[in-house]
RNA sequence: GCGCCCGUAGCUCAGCUGGAUAGAGCGUCGGCCUCCGGAGCCGAAGGUCAGAGGUUCGAAUCCUCUCGGGCGCGCCA
């Protein structure tokens, strides 16, 4: 609808520019947007204001030439002036049941758009290191990446959801010796378990299933173990206790025994973090094996494709790239003085895989505590000649949980966090997932528990919900009395939708397209769950006012195509958001 | 100290590629159940858009500064 105005408008722009009234080139700026007022008509356009200087006459006298250079068109009923030069635009009140007609005939597709362009986008989000389960901050980078990319491919993009393994480097290694001295625990070794080890109970697990599957193969006397290690805290540095353990643990478990355990903790968390995500509704296409790009050589061709560049040097016998000199704030290390690359240099050589894989354009989505990194990612990709551009990073920042209206706390450096899984089993999926997009993801969030598990109108999710609910049950009614739709009789009969409510519902309704397509561009999940509120508020509105199993069938089965409209509509943006759309509830 | 993000109704937040009288939910107060699910609906009160300048025909929106809050500034990931 937006579209068709769009476009009778640029005919007339460009009709005045043929008659010399306009400049050339300057349409571009001119709009057509929705009005926020019902007595501004539907839609409205700025093209007067925007215009007038260009044009050397007032804004009203302009919007007069535009208005009289419009084309005909069946949907618009009104043009008038108004304001300082804004033009309105009252539709057909026909064109607006088009939606209708629409919405059924498009069914799963309806409000699925080709901005997009059939272009490959690619979404890594979560991309937690699997050194512990997941927990709430690392589910609203979930649900956000999800509904994201959920909604790029309703906008006609084609998209990757990736997860990034970081299976190499020393958090790993960590896990590794956590697991390995709660097995030697297990054994009956007197442990002292290292400060900076992960504290949590699942180590326990991992360490329980080690011992079922290897017996006591990997023991080794507790006194060989400590032996002349440096003091951990709060005496010493729990940092170097715990790299002076790892070395120790490669030493005594031998290459074999060490990657025995390693590889049983990432694969042991690996699945948890799978299966968590699939519980929450999160499917990926690939898995990213941060170790993969280490071993088949790509960080080492990444390190030297920037030396070849001429944008790294040698200092302190370490290995730098030259990032100041492609805006970021100071240089950084690609490989360290010990001759491991950072980090940083596998991140590198992950970004150009993403572009080498053929990803047009590539969305991160981070937690918002790593947004320093940005400036350095986009500069390593702008020396290795690509756009900066292509990477689009989206940070999302942290999710509060409040209990009681008491803020629930958490530590993560003590292991008291509250997982992703207990948030689920406490408030479900459904209502998890749309109260991560409620709020826009650069907000911080208020995550109210008690509110989330509320069966009550207070709740969105629920509300919402209801919305759809309602509409089967309308249906139920209507076969227990011995009735059926009929869609053609209802879709012919559409013009005696005349009520006031009915009208409200309908332009509603038609939006959802428009809602879809801006959501995608605006990165903007949370645009959809605002609207489904604003549309299930309509409709229950219309619900409370008029009756819809009416006597006279032909206006019936109108206002039942109205419904199963709305229901279509509601079920459609709830998928997108990851949230089911139940027939009773 | 430097950098990034945020500051809108009592609370939680939309609106931010500039547009007409700043919106919603909750909460508060007052109403509505012989009727398709009351898990619903209607109404009222409630605002110096943190503050001050600037750009513009027009600023919550763009720019500058100040104040307040969060985060980041490793040869960690």
């Amino acid at each position: 609808m937006k579209a068709h105005l769009q476009q009778l408008l640029d005919e007339a722009l460009a009709r005045l520019r043929d008659e010399g009234v306009l400049p050339d080139g300057v349409a571009a700026a001119a709009a057509v947007e929705r009005a926020r007022d019902a007595r501004h008509g539907d839609f409205a356009t700025n093209a007067a204001l925007v215009l007038a200087k260009a044009a050397g006459l007032h804004p009203r006298e302009l919007a007069e030439r535009i208005v009289a250079a419009l084309p005909e068109s069946p949907r618009v009923a009104a043009v008038e002036i108004a304001g300082p030069g804004f033009i309105n635009f009252r539709l057909a009140p026909e064109a607006w049941l088009e939606a209708v007609r629409a919405a059924l005939a498009a069914g799963e597709r309806w409000g699925h758009g080709t901005a997009g362009g059939g272009r490959r986008v690619q979404v890594e989000f979560v991309s937690a290191n699997p050194t512990g389960p997941l927990h709430v901050g690392h589910g609203r980078g979930a649900a956000y990446g999800d509904s994201l990319a959920n909604l790029l491919a309703a906008a006609g993009w084609r998209v990757h959801r990736e997860y990034y393994v970081n299976d190499a480097g020393r958090q790993m290694d960590i896990l590794a010796v956590s697991v390995w001295l709660r097995y030697l625990e297990l054994c009956g070794e007197p442990v002292a378990f290292p400060d900076a080890g992960y504290q949590g109970d699942y180590v326990y697990d991992i360490a329980a299933d080690l011992h079922r599957a290897d017996g006591e193969a990997h023991r080794r006397p507790w006194a060989e173990v400590a032996r002349e290690l440096p003091p951990d805290a709060p005496a010493g540095d729990r940092e170097r206790h715990m790299d002076a353990l790892i070395a120790r643990a490669r030493e005594l478990l031998g290459p074999e025994g060490w990657a025995r355990v390693h590889r049983l903790g990432l694969e042991v968390m690996l699945d948890l973090i799978r299966r968590d995500l699939e519980a929450f509704g999160v499917r990926y296409d690939s898995w990213f094996s941060e170790r993969s790009l280490v071993e088949d050589g790509a960080v080492g061709r990444a390190v030297e494709r920037l030396r070849a560049a001429g944008h790294v040097y040698e200092r302190d016998g370490a290995l730098w790239f030259r990032a100041s000199a492609f805006g970021d704030e100071k240089d950084r290390v690609l490989v360290r003085e010990n001759g491991q690359p950072t980090y940083f240099a596998s991140d590198v050589a992950y970004h150009l895989s993403k572009v080498e894989r053929g990803f047009e354009h590539m969305i991160d989505v981070w937690g918002a505590d790593h947004h320093g990194y940005v400036p350095r990612l986009r500069a390593a990709l702008a020396a290795l000649g690509i756009e900066p551009e292509r990477l689009e990073v989206r940070l999302v920042q942290f999710a509060v949980l409040y209990r009681g209206g008491e803020k629930v706390q958490m530590s993560t450096r003590s292991g008291e966090f509250v997982t992703l899984r207990e948030l689920r089993e406490e408030v479900g999926t459904d209502a998890a997932r749309f109260f991560y997009v409620l709020r826009s993801a650069e907000q911080h969030l208020d995550f109210d528990l008690d509110l989330a598990k509320a069966r009550t109108a207070d709740n969105p999710v629920y509300y919402v919900q209801y919305a759809h609910a309602r509409v089967c049950s309308v249906m139920r009614q209507l076969a227990e009395r011995g009735l059926a739709h009929d869609r053609e009789r209802g879709l012919a009969a559409l013009g005696r939708l005349t009520e006031p409510h009915e009208e409200r519902l309908v332009r509603t309704l038609a939006r959802w397209p428009e809602v879809v397509e801006s959501a995608a561009a605006a990165r903007a999940p949370h645009q959809v769950a605002h609207y489904l509120r604003e549309l299930a508020n309509d409709f229950h509105v219309y619900y409370g006012a008029v009756p819809f199993l009416v006597d006279d069938a032909a206006l019936r089965d109108a206002r039942l195509a109205l419904i199963l409209a709305v229901r279509q509509t509601i079920a459609n943006g709830l998928a997108l958001l990851g949230v089911s759309a139940p027939e009773r509830m």
